[in-house]
DNA sequence: ACAGGATCCTGGGGGC
DNA sequence: TGCCCCCAGGATCCTG
């Protein structure tokens, strides 16, 4: 389910609630998620004190005091909510931090293809990323490194845009709205871009991020954030999930095809491909 | 290097 | 109502 404006949201959210709290205890359930829960994390996360949270891709960071840090991914159906300790227990619940102040931080994933670990010291978790390959956040990406690996690559640009090593925190959703907003069809190989076309497409990557950040994310299904509010981003939607709607711009219906693996959307007088193509 | 498929899971919706 | 099939905001591993 969520990528980047869902993570920031749920980051934005908690920060308030967790950041110099207490973690009194750590509870977990008995279902296993993608990465194995080591059973030393409780003892670990017990009687810290968390300094920030923060985001990294499509990652929650809770950075906590003695340098270690408490890392998620929400996968598919993922959610981090801080909710008062008597709050009604959610079927699919994983992860609770008991926090001080009777008030709890919770992770429920119905699918489980979201993970929790535990990292001791900055320099592990850097590792962590660059095991990952994890590449630069949108807003921080360099226009020369966007344009050399469009350039290098004779993918497709819904792939480039999906693979989190080239920019980290687009997902299915992003991708399509951002393809949309750059006027580019999503089959175009990363080759055939100029460079005209390729700043186009990081700024509008940016645009349609910043955007959704604005809304709260998209909720079609489960997401909500950090705090249980719903994401406003679906009401705002240009491509994702329209197939057959009119396209705001030039009322043709809009199109779905599999690419990628992953069900894309797209205008096709708007994002013809020959019309782009040189 | 890359495409495509299968896999990990659960639940919701559509068709019959 | 039940059943079966397909689909889903992600990531990874395998084959060709």
């Amino acid at each position: 389910m969520p990528e980047l404006p869902e993570v920031e949201t749920t980051v934005r959210d908690l920060e308030p609630l967790v950041a110099g709290r207490y973690i009194r205890s750590v509870m977990v359930g008995s279902r296993a998620l993608r990465k194995p829960w080591s059973s030393e994390w409780q003892h670990q996360l017990a009687g810290r004190r968390v300094r920030k949270v923060a985001r990294r891709g499509k990652w929650i960071i809770l950075e906590l005091d003695g340098d270690l840090f408490l890392v998620f991914h929400l996968g598919m159906t993922g959610r981090l909510l801080a909710v008062a300790q008597d709050a009604v227990h959610e079927p699919h619940t994983h992860i609770i931090l008991r926090m001080g102040q009777r008030r709890e931080l919770r992770f429920t994933d119905i699918r489980r293809f979201g993970s929790a670990t535990v990292i001791q010291g900055g320099k592990a978790l850097a590792t962590f990323f660059a095991r990952a390959k994890l590449g630069p956040e949108p807003f921080e990406m360099e226009t020369a490194y966007w344009r050399e690996r469009l350039a290098a690559t004779g993918r497709c640009l819904k792939a480039v845009l999906l693979d989190q090593r080239v920019v980290a925190g687009v997902g299915n959703i992003y991708a399509d709205e951002a393809l949309f907003e750059a006027r580019l069809h999503p089959a175009r190989l990363g080759r055939s871009l100029t460079a005209a076309e390729a700043d186009r497409l990081r700024r509008a990557v940016v645009t349609v991020l910043n955007r959704a950040i604005k809304l709260r994310g998209t909720t079609i299904r489960n997401y909500v954030g950090g705090s249980g509010l719903k994401g406003l981003y679906q009401e705002k939607k240009r491509a994702y999930g329209r197939t057959g709607q009119a396209c705001v711009r030039c009322a043709t219906p809009i199109r779905q095809v599999r690419l990628a693996g992953r069900s894309t959307h797209f205008c096709p007088l708007c994002q013809e491909a020959k019309r782009t193509q040189y």
